[in-house]
DNA sequence: CTTAATCGGATATTTGATATCCGGATAACT
DNA sequence: AGTTATCCGGATATCAAATATCCGATTAAG
């Protein structure tokens, strides 16, 4: 019952992208660099944020990686189920169409009641997820960090698209 | 982001360990021939269960395993945290530390907010799955079961224990 | 034409989930 | 006392997924 590092480090990369003016993208070697994590496998990553059309990308010089949208409307779940993809955390086989007491195919038109359970707590979870956006994030981290870092990370971002 | 099989082969095991008479146990191997899961691996899983204190076992000829407790005090969260631990989902490596921009340690006496949100979201799902119980499981399965087939099982936990 | 950058496929490495086996302990039955 | 059934724990094997790297193709700017 894990996520992948990948739900980490595209999730700060996305408040990072965010510092960004319109039509101007941070590089793949770049990003990694800022979180020390592993360049060619975090490019993966943010293939599959853009194939959730969470992220826009730009090929060639001068090229890379923006939000696709205002941060107000990129949400935890959006950034998880990229990353993670669209299949529930509990995985139903249909064991009570097993063994000597199994049920018949015909019985089972309902959905087993294990398995709705489970699926309930995630949409939950889900729920909870996609009630956080990125902007709500930022603001807290906002509040949090000392202007000194603000400005270190605004200075960063400068020195990208320079 | 996916539960082991264990979790799914417990709980069901759990609603049918639920049919026994107080001081009667049933072998693994009964109940792995039950849902067709391999004997092996499940006894482990009944071990994690077992420590977990939702179990009990008994050792030698006529032991087996039995609920710890009644099916009102047995949660979903109860067998999730005794099958896949108490790890949460979302694991912080405290990249925000990392790069240049990184944060000194003295400045993080606030968990990252990122962090702050996936741990939010995942409290909510624990408390969606401590909020079922195997009896509100069990009670909407009997609904919606053929009596034929709660017989059957009936029938058979009668068996393993004659 | 060179350089910088993403894209996608192929592949390697590492980790965790899944699964098996066996020797030890324990309890019931004969 | 001995046999059988059963859980317990450690060691180990197998398999799938996560993690990570590399490279050729493509695209755009200068």
């Amino acid at each position: 019952m894990q996520l992948g590092k990948g739900v980490e480090w595209t999730t700060h990369i996305c408040t990072v992208l965010a510092l960004l003016p319109e039509d101007r993208g941070i590089s793949v070697d770049a990003l990694a660099e800022f979180f020390e994590v592993p360049s060619a496998y975090l490019s993966k990553q943010m293939q599959l944020l853009r194939r959730a059309g969470v992220v826009r990308s730009v090929r060639g010089k001068g090229g890379g990686y923006r939000l696709a949208r205002g941060v107000d409307a990129i949400t935890l779940l959006d950034i998880v189920t990229a990353i993670e993809g669209p299949m529930p955390a509990f995985r139903c086989t249909e064991i009570r169409q097993k063994g000597p007491c199994k049920l018949k195919r015909s019985d089972c038109k309902a959905p087993c009641e294990v398995a709705a359970a489970f699926a309930e707590a995630e949409q939950v979870y889900r729920d909870a997820l996609s009630a956080r956006t990125l902007a709500s994030i930022m603001q807290e981290a906002a509040a949090n960090a000392t202007p000194e870092h603000l400005t270190d990370i605004a200075i960063w971002v400068q020195n990208q698209i320079a």
